[in-house]
DNA sequence: CGGGGAATTGATTGAAATCAAGATAGGTGG
DNA sequence: CCACCTATCTTGATTTCAATCAATTCCCCG
């Protein structure tokens, strides 16, 4: 197990459509019957993987449709007025991306592949009007939403360093679990830089807290590949700052 | 104008219905047409004023409808693990209170009135049902959704002090504008304290900076009373970090 | 007029940023 | 297959910005 961190668990591959998509328990379709994944499906448009450092869509364009992501791991970010690149969110399968779009009608942020990641694209118009036509699915969309906004908070916490660093590891463990994939040893899909600049701590910091939590038996890394090794411990320096949402 | 400082613009009454609400251009019945309009009202629990320091709702309180604000100003705030105040979100007339209670179904924070404030009570289920038969409505909860979405990012920033507070003054600064009050005087509801905490800044260094900019002549205070005397320098000194959304 | 919370101002400390080298590994081409 | 090259990551020394500690000062209210 610790050998093949990041595969999907036996059997719940991803597919072609919403019904057969492993996914669906934690995307868009959440709660739908059969006849209205259907009806969702015709809109999703499935596009092929992107390459590593592709984008998906920039700050200003027109916001048009909402991307979920179906495997992959995607980054959120934007310049500042010095050009300096601010690391909004990583983004998992499962996980929609541009939200924050939609009061604005253009896009907040750069999304970029951090691997090999595919999406698929759900037109906000026509998603919009089968939302209202489906209450469970309008449900969904609302309750997506709020999510983002609970990520967000914790974000915009004042933690010191350790804390956040600990408390993004566990918030990655425990949307790898919901995933099926281990919760106890994964791959970083992103540089150190990018999970510090996330953080909004310095890529030294990150690396500092790293070695103290090594030292401290908390957890093993080996470049990209990180083993959490006492969960109630990193909980305690994280200061309980990270409750899961269900 | 100095003088009357967050006085409404004339004709603009907050009255007991929707129709005639002047923050209906704002909150939550944007763009309905009037016999909509009507079926809005008539789940609206219009609440009296509560005294200043009352509370709205508490964290863990099951979820059961969102708040939207009449008049006064309310604070959001969570306790974290060691029992200190965490002030999440200051809210407007015409803002949403709660959307980040949806996902888990409890509530996330404290809300307290700041003054003495009233809300519309706007109960979940119903209003979720009627934005599933009015599309507009749907569509304006999505925005607003998405709205407090950018609100969030730009707190979770990595600014320093003075940006912070610059950017905070800009943006009340804004909102009182769209609201119809003067967008370069206006009292603080909240004391210091308060300020400081949201921006995750000591009360000392929010004071401090601001002394910094009176003695610039970019602001001028006489206790809770703020003019704006430069919006241009704010804005430099914000470093931009503010753009107004539509 | 005096009491008390809020705000300001000053002195010092401290956590993380920055500056500055190295270490390690992944990729490339000879 | 190995050596180099460059990114990334780690470690160490120093600086800096804001927090903390510590007094006042200023209002508002009784």
């Amino acid at each position: 197990m610790a050998s093949f961190p990041n595969r999907p668990v036996p059997n719940r591959a991803i597919q072609r459509t919403c019904v057969n998509c492993s996914l669906s328990e934690l995307c868009v379709p959440v709660g739908l019957d059969p006849a209205d994944m259907e009806r969702l499906d015709q809109l999703v448009e499935r596009q092929p993987p992107l390459e590593s450092g592709a984008h998906l869509c920039r700050v200003g364009e027109r916001f048009t449709t909402l991307f979920a992501v179906r495997s992959g791991c995607f980054k959120s970010y934007r310049m500042d007025s010095e050009g300096r690149e601010r690391v909004l969110a990583f983004h998992l399968p499962g996980e929609l991306i541009g939200l924050d779009a939609i009061y604005p009608g253009v896009y907040q942020s750069n999304v970029v592949a951090l691997d090999m990641g595919g999406v698929c694209a759900l037109p906000y118009s026509d998603l919009s009007r089968l939302a209202s036509q489906i209450p469970r699915l309008q449900e969904q969309i609302f309750r997506l939403l709020s999510k983002d906004l609970s990520a967000y908070a914790w974000l915009a916490g004042d933690y010191s360093a350790e804390e956040r660093v600990a408390g993004f590891l566990l918030d990655l463990s425990n949307r790898y679990r919901e995933r099926g994939y281990s919760d106890r040893v994964f791959n970083l899909a992103m540089p150190r830089r990018d999970i510090a600049n996330y953080l909004r701590l310095a890529t030294e910091t990150v690396s500092r807290v790293i070695t103290r939590f090594e030292r401290e038996s908390l957890i093993h890394t080996e470049r990209r590949e990180v083993s959490l090794l006492d969960l109630d411990g990193l909980n305690e320096r994280a200061n309980h700052c990270l409750q899961a949402l269900g």
